[in-house]
DNA sequence: TCAAAGTAATGCGTACACGCACTAAGATAA
DNA sequence: TTATCTTAGTGCGTGTACGCATTACTTTGA
């Protein structure tokens, strides 16, 4: 079959696995696959604004929003006001959610482990790499260093 | 960076992406990515039940039927009784759908080609590849050959 | 034959993913 | 300084992705 047909029907197919795993498995926690998502970046990235986050994500700044209020409502995050920049919401965990994350990310090790069992080391950073590809083939954003004949470029 | 993380990420990053350029190429004609995605299983299975076009989205059951009563509404699918089995309804394109389908097809024409425009033939196939191993990998009604030692089996 | 088990669809509730319009605040330029 | 432009966040509406409980029908087995 031709792959360039099948590349979106796969990549569908093994998100939406992914999702649904990491969902069971976070389930116990009363922490969704996206919550996850949301409090890895925070962990590693530690207070930074909505707007940031929402890079990160990557995902909507609405979307990062309504997650953050309910979560700020459990008491796994914390909004307070930018201390410069009046408009912007520094996000961040609070000891709380540092704690959750601890164990949400022992709770996906299983996930983590069972999908790379049966891949090599290379085919793994094979696949990342191609992964990463896509997605910056499929950006507007992203400049084709060939293609830009005048001085301009994306901020 | 260890490839085992970043997977969950890399394949998020691309989905996302993917959702979002679909969904902003088939706006024009009123459908969204998940919808071609439905329709086009459709298109290619011809009628089939509501279970069974659930299994090939793949999606859940509850999401597929809301999305034909949706589509139903538009006149773009078709839903009636099973012949035989009185439980299931039996979904199809209906003829303004399949014309429907045509122009949407051409519509992705350019999302498709942008995707692998930058990738070898061979890159593409891999990864079409290691998606699906991915996902296999990560399926609970995926049976293991190796580890059947018993008679039992997926049904 | 008839009760028990299994299956397809439905309805409901929650969470995500967006786009869009809007507000408020910072940045820039005349 | 003031008018303009840009940017961060908010609120709202629609569609998708589920899980779970329920209903209606089919299949199986004693």
């Amino acid at each position: 079959m031709d792959p360039q047909e099948e590349i979106p029907l796969a990549l569908r197919a093994a998100y939406l696995m992914l999702h649904r795993q990491s969902d069971a498995a976070f389930a116990p926690y009363g922490v969704t696959a996206d919550q996850f998502v949301l409090m890895a970046r925070l962990s590693e990235g530690g207070a930074m604004t909505q707007k940031e986050l929402a890079n990160r994500m990557p995902s909507d700044p609405s979307t990062v929003r309504a997650m953050l209020v309910l979560l700020e409502g459990r008491g796994l995050v914390r909004r307070e006001r930018h201390p410069t920049d009046g408009r912007a919401r520094m996000a961040a965990l609070t000891k709380v959610g540092r704690r959750k994350f601890g164990q949400l990310w022992k709770a996906g090790d299983s996930i983590r482990g069972r999908a790379v069992a049966e891949m090599s080391s290379d085919d793994a950073c094979k696949l990342v790499q191609l992964l990463k590809q896509f997605t910056e083939s499929l950006d507007p954003n992203s400049v084709v260093p060939e293609t830009v004949t005048e001085g301009w470029r994306q901020k």
